[in-house]
RNA sequence: GGUCUGGUAGUUCAGUUGGUUAGAAUACCUGCCUGUCACGCAGGGGGUCGCGGGUUCGAGUCCCGUCCAGACCGCCA
């Protein structure tokens, strides 16, 4: 037996037994006749102690124990004379009778410790060491429950798990494909799914009713801290159903797993179109936990001849409560230089500072006289001590800029707060997208997402305006400002579809070489049917407040996509790319 | 495809206007130490300053190129 007791369990209560443990060794303290050992295991830290006049020879062997030895002890557990109350086994320790080195460890190249000196490729060169880390362990068990507790809750209401294959086939629509060669067809290639989209509506015409699967999904661009080439879903399809019941399902599943993973119990999500988001915040996924909401100023600004205000399609502000005096003139320029970077690309930054003893400082006073400004303010709720920040020119591109500066506003003043967790449903998606650039629609969430009903008819006779206009039956889940989830209400009407595939510019012959399957099977019974899909590493990462999915994925891949531990992707032989019947171009 | 930041001891970093033998902390090694839990004390070893080129009497420092890492824009139906 290497163990009878882990290194998290022993208690006052144990006193006066005979344990045998084994782990890791966290630390060791010498200190010549007493000797300090603490072992670490995935459950805790257990203190050993080897004293030099009851076993010299065991107390040397101890002294020599180098940080990540694999040990096991055995003996008593005795009650310390100094505790430690840090430790949930700060109460006891173990009097070691005997002990094996059951395997040496080189010197780890950082610290494995909550808080670790190791750099970002260190740890995911060696990410076994780094998943020894107490945090990043934590943060794999949590993935590990949310799993388990979504299958659970999805179980309960008769939804079935289904597989779906990974060796599928590619389409040009929407993210690159990752593709693999077929050895046995040779010059054929099978794509990684991007989504099960197809097969689980696929799964509806079948009659499975109630489909869900955790499963890995591929797209093959540029990463980000939040997006990885390989990342997981919590994929789901319901027949019979209006948006109405998609929305209540997975709202009580997302209530749920913030009861049984955080203990929180969240409140009805509130419900917001795309349109009211955009004007609003600027933004499909509004983070609502601070207001700061977008003032349009247009009738008040204009026609003062100010040419910059007068020329805009839009004049939009905040109104940053209380920060009139944090912002020096050196402060707001900085704030300017700013929104100026490429990213954001604002051409300038006007701000009204509401002074806490009632006068008023613009960087617009020039033309503007304080009467003018006061009735900007009034129309801004704003108090005396905020500072109003204004933006203009083109509608859709000052709105997304002004977004960028309430979100870092909203940083800068604390209101986004990692304990606090505000979903919504934004609903009412535009179903199509015009691209200037290729002059031509693109589906805003994916080519098989229905109109709403009272669309129905004027997409199947429209004009190009009309298009322009459609509503969808598309929904995203937004929490604190990250879009979790996303899906629709699908097509499964033969024409609607034809309709749709040809207003995104799909030739007929190109739809039924693409996406002939699914029309057919439209033609046999679909039922009306509709779905959601929650990136599962996004949610496991806004549940503990951070924006990186990495450390929620055992082994992660890096910005350029690689995987630094096994250092993939990776050149093949020659021979294997002649049975692939490949043959790589040659380096310029 | 682009923007920005970084690369100096095992690790995390400092390194001034270009100027002596490149430092600190920590880790590591040796010795001492019976109540530590960030143990302490004394001593020691450890560097291709990412790589290549250039400017210069002299480059960790300036310039050009390149590689790597991170954040972001484009992209992500």
């Amino acid at each position: 037996m290497l163990r009878s007791h882990t290194c998290g369990e022993l208690r006052i209560e144990d006193i006066g037994k005979s344990i045998t443990i084994s782990g890791w060794v966290q630390s060791n303290r010498d200190f010549g006749a007493l000797t300090f050992i603490d072992l670490r295991d995935r459950y805790g830290i257990t203190q050993l102690v080897f004293n030099a006049e009851d076993d010299k020879a065991l107390s040397e062997k101890a002294q020599k124990l180098g940080r990540e030895f694999v040990v096991q002890a055995k003996g008593k557990v005795r009650e310390r004379t100094n505790k430690n109350p840090n430790r949930a086994t700060g109460d006891i320790e173990i009097e070691v009778r005997e002990m094996n080195i059951l395997n040496e460890s080189n010197v780890p190249p950082f610290t494995i410790e909550d808080e670790t000196d190791g750099g970002d490729d260190l740890r995911m060169k060696y990410r076994y060491l780094d998943l020894r880390r107490n945090p990043v362990q934590q943060n794999i068990i949590f993935r590990s429950k949310l799993a388990i507790e979504t299958r659970k809750y999805l179980a309960d209401l008769d939804f079935v798990e289904v597989e779906t294959p990974v060796l599928i086939k590619s389409t040009p629509e929407g993210a690159r494909d990752f593709v693999v060669p077929s050895r046995m067809n040779p010059g054929q290639f099978y794509a990684l799914p991007q989504s099960p989209q197809t097969f689980k509506q696929l799964l509806m015409v079948s009659g499975l009713d109630r489909y869900f699967q955790i499963v890995k999904c591929f797209r093959d661009e540029d990463l980000r801290a939040d997006r990885q080439p390989e990342f997981t879903q919590i994929d789901c399809e319901m027949a019979f159903v209006t948006q109405e019941s998609v929305l209540n399902t997975f709202e009580g599943l997302t209530k749920h797993l913030f009861k049984a993973l955080k203990g929180i119990e969240l409140p009805d999500f509130p419900r917001m179109t795309y349109d009211e988001a955009m004007k609003r915040y600027g933004s499909d996924k509004p983070d609502v936990r601070f207001g700061m909401e977008f003032i349009e100023l247009d009738e008040v600004v204009k026609g003062k001849g100010f040419s910059v205000f007068d020329n805009a399609e839009l004049v939009v502000g905040i109104n940053a409560s209380g920060q009139a005096g944090a912002y020096s003139n050196k402060d707001i320029k900085k704030l300017t230089e700013w929104m100026q970077r490429p990213q954001i690309g604002a051409k300038g930054l006007v701000y009204v500072k509401y002074n806490a003893d009632g006068s008023i400082k613009s960087s617009v006073g020039k033309f503007f006289s304080d009467d003018d400004l006061k009735v900007w303010l009034e129309k801004a709720g704003a108090q005396p001590g905020d500072m109003l920040l204004v933006l203009s020119g083109e509608a859709e591109k000052t709105r997304k800029q002004l977004n960028e500066l309430r979100l870092e506003m909203g940083s800068r003043m604390g209101l986004r707060k990692g304990d606090d967790f505000q979903p919504l449903w934004v609903v009412d998606f535009p179903l199509l997208e015009w691209d200037e650039a290729s002059e031509r629609f693109h589906a805003m969430h994916h080519p098989f997402t229905s109109p709403k009903k009272e669309d129905v008819n004027r997409m199947l006779n429209g004009d190009h305006d009309t298009m322009k206009a459609l509503r969808a039956d598309a929904y995203d889940l937004v929490i604190n400002g990250a879009e979790i989830g996303g899906g629709s209400i699908r097509i499964h009407d033969r024409a609607l579809q034809e309709r749709n595939f040809k207003l995104l510019g799909f030739t007929d012959e190109e739809a039924e070489a693409q996406f002939g399957f699914l029309m057919g099977a439209f033609e046999y019974g679909a039922p009306p049917h509709g779905g959601i899909a929650f990136g599962f590493d996004r949610l496991c990462a806004v549940m503990n407040g951070q924006s990186s999915i990495r450390d929620f994925i055992a082994f992660p891949k890096n910005n350029q996509g690689r995987d630094m531990m096994i250092d993939a992707p990776s050149p093949v032989d020659e021979e294997q790319l002649q049975e692939l019947n490949l043959r790589l171009r040659e380096k310029k």
